[in-house]
DNA sequence: AGCGCACCTTGACTTATATCAATAATCAAA
DNA sequence: TTTGATTATTGATATAAGTCAAGGTGCGCT
């Protein structure tokens, strides 16, 4: 029971929340365990509540016919997910899968709605969590559809690079093959990418440690740029 | 002010409430006119309020630096837009610009965010109409990355087949280039696979209205389909 | 009615990225 | 440490869609 408090009050969902409200709301939760790779829900399935990351990492992914993937986030420890069908439709719009050994939180919608209508400032970062999607939405569809991918992944490192304070160097939380994935590309592409990129001088890439070699080139890149041969 | 009301009733976002609330909200919003063409607001701009379409057209849209445009939405009336910033950050995260000659209203947000404080259903509206967004941007972010453009052409036209009863024929609402836009590619695009679903007898195109000859090809195309030669 | 401008279409060409295939590196576990 | 499996790289080739360029069609406006 405190280890999940502990969980709910690092959550960006319930910030500015009392003790006792973080309480009751650990009241509704259910935890869940999910092995690497096990799937969480599927696109189409009936939701009953949404899921918040108390361990491990989570991603939410579309899959064309084909077999292709495209990632649409990545969430770990604290990020909310599967929030849509408590408020919208009722079935999950995309797929999710435990990426690693995870430890899950489920948040039944029912309790959760009568939470929400009683506190005010729950449902202002509801909201707030919702148009930060939108948000995030808005600038992979610019990249999907405005950018080529030598740029998307300039864009990524850059972003990695703001989130890690390390200037040194930044360290991929996930495989290449998944990054290709939610780049919105495939792995043979992503690597000739790496490839150019490190013979450009741009990165140097060791394993799953990239180098930002030169940040002002990436920026660049990012923007507009063309990658040279 | 009778005429904004009967625009406020109709829209989605205020479902439920009382005349009192409708008036309440009547009392905030200002009024604004476009002409066809006309900035509305651009990405990257401060925010003070959101916006509902009373009558015309807006396109929500992002532009590369080499001018590409990407259309996120396509908004009539009883639509709000812009309603990001009030809600994180502060700041529009794409552009906005009237398609026709169109009347919108503007909501403050300050005197908006108070509002959703008092009126527990206003802000569950609010929810879902964001939650909405959301999956809907799924859907465009999945064709854009896992489906090739005559599927998305397909879908789109069976998605305006839902919208529009008459099953005979349905009608654009805009340009083909704008189409094109919103699809993710250029008119010159369109145009060609137009004319190669024309000679397949899917559909026959004249003009604005399109007439959805085989509805089960064009189904078959959306999923996965390739368009043959 | 006819002028002018925006929109649309068609053709030849280029290019980014996917596909297919083979090999190489990495990693976890026995 | 060896082994098998996953993950990553590299090469040759195919293809969808973008670019550039030239006409054509249609529509609103005086």
């Amino acid at each position: 029971m405190k280890k999940i408090s502990r969980i709910l009050s690092i959550t960006p969902l319930f910030k500015g929340l009392s003790e006792q409200e973080l309480d009751e709301i650990s009241g509704i939760t259910i935890d869940r365990y999910h092995k690497r790779g096990e799937s969480i829900f599927m696109e189409g399935e009936e939701a009953n509540g949404f899921y918040i990351v108390a361990d491990g990492q989570v991603k939410i992914f579309k899959t064309s016919m084909e077999g292709k993937e495209q990632i649409l986030h990545i969430y770990g420890p604290g990020n909310p997910f599967g929030e849509v069908p408590v408020f919208s439709g009722s079935r999950f719009p995309a797929n999710a899968q435990a990426l690693v050994k995870s430890h899950i939180l489920f948040l039944p919608r029912n309790s959760f709605v009568r939470l929400i209508a009683d506190h005010p400032s729950l449902s202002m970062n509801m909201l707030g969590e919702l148009s930060m999607r939108l948000r995030q939405f808005t600038v992979q569809i610019e990249n999907l559809s405005l950018k080529e991918v030598p740029s998307r992944l300039a864009s990524y490192l850059i972003y990695l690079a703001r989130e890690q304070v390390n200037s040194e160097h930044v360290t991929l939380a996930i495989s290449k093959g998944q990054l290709a994935s939610l780049l919105g590309t495939i792995p043979e592409t992503l690597s000739r990418i790496f490839a150019k990129m490190s013979a450009q001088g741009l990165i140097r890439v060791e394993g799953k440690k990239l180098y930002l070699l030169d940040p002002l080139g990436l920026e660049d890149l990012a923007a507009a740029g063309k990658l040279a041969e």
